[in-house]
DNA sequence: TGACACTCGTTGCAAGTGAAACGATATTGC
DNA sequence: GCAATATCGTTTCACTTGCAACGAGTGTCA
């Protein structure tokens, strides 16, 4: 029993201050020395699997809000990252896809970005790490049963590659 | 061996998502019934274990940026949530302390804080809670011994109450 | 065919953010 | 005592963010 609220054992307190920690010591793989910002970085990673994907597709699957995702686009394609074309189907959709150079500066940086992820997952072994990945995941599922607790995106939860 | 880059078994991701997804649900306890915004709910609940507090202290202790905590508590301040006054051994420093209303307004979100907090873990053991606190210590320390990475905090590290 | 509801991606707006610069106060070294 | 330096909290500036509203395109059903 607590007698005190105390925020530093407060979990999503902690879990906030080591996912913020975590994720700035990735962003200077992409950031740092490539100039992209988180949604950038995401957008360009979802890319790199699915040829062709709306700004929907990209709102689903790497939890950014739509006009994130379009402003973010919106960059990589002033950039020359990513090609945006509207789509011959749906004249509402928009087709993206990477371009060359976005292809390659994704193969310079995802190694780092592994790199840094490995470095992390060094302390614990396997068996830890698939621990730690199933008590992440048990955490979810009270929210996904929790009628509050804000939907999770496709993606995360495992589907591979989105509607047939 | 993963053949391509999959974001969503990046650990830095997954953690980013709960922690973004498991934030939103206790934001519900302070943000939508009391108006309270992140960096507001954490100066209130430093305040409730310190007295008085400088605007540096916070900062040091919960993890937001100097800039961050000035205006959190100019507007706590404005909501007469808290009060500000000159610090008598040193006029740069600012004391700050809960009012009145502030205490009342912290008596009544905690409960619902910490219940968040306990249905979240009722999927959990305690030998699991422990598990997972133990394990995301773990990332931390390797982040500790990463001269790129950002210092923790001192309260984070365990420091229940600052320098004598 | 036409009216209605829906979905798409974008944009306007108000608010929040981080980095750097600021004035004010304290401390240090001479 | 006094200049130089450091620290405190705030503010400025450019930028990002989320929400809601928007125009454009699609589907539905009479």
């Amino acid at each position: 029993m607590r007698d005190q609220f105390d925020l530093s054992e407060f979990l999503p307190y902690r879990l906030a201050v080591l996912s913020e920690r975590v994720s700035k010591r990735v962003a200077l793989a992409y950031s740092e020395s490539h100039g992209l910002t988180v949604p950038e970085w995401r957008v360009l990673v979802h890319l790199s699997r699915c040829r062709q994907v709306s700004v929907r597709e990209i709102h689903n699957c790497v939890n950014l809000e739509k006009p994130r995702v379009s402003r973010a686009v919106a960059r990589l394609e002033a950039a020359r990252l990513v090609d945006k074309a509207e789509s011959q189907q749906d004249h509402r959709l928009v087709d993206i896809s990477l371009t060359e150079a976005g292809r390659k500066l994704l193969d310079a940086i995802v190694p780092e970005a592994l790199a840094v992820e490995q470095r992390l997952l060094s302390g614990l072994s396997e068996g830890d790490q698939e621990r730690l990945l199933e008590l992440m995941e048990r955490l979810h599922s009270v929210l996904d049963a929790d009628p509050r607790a804000a939907k999770r995106s496709r993606m995360d939860l495992g589907d591979s590659d989105g509607p047939a």
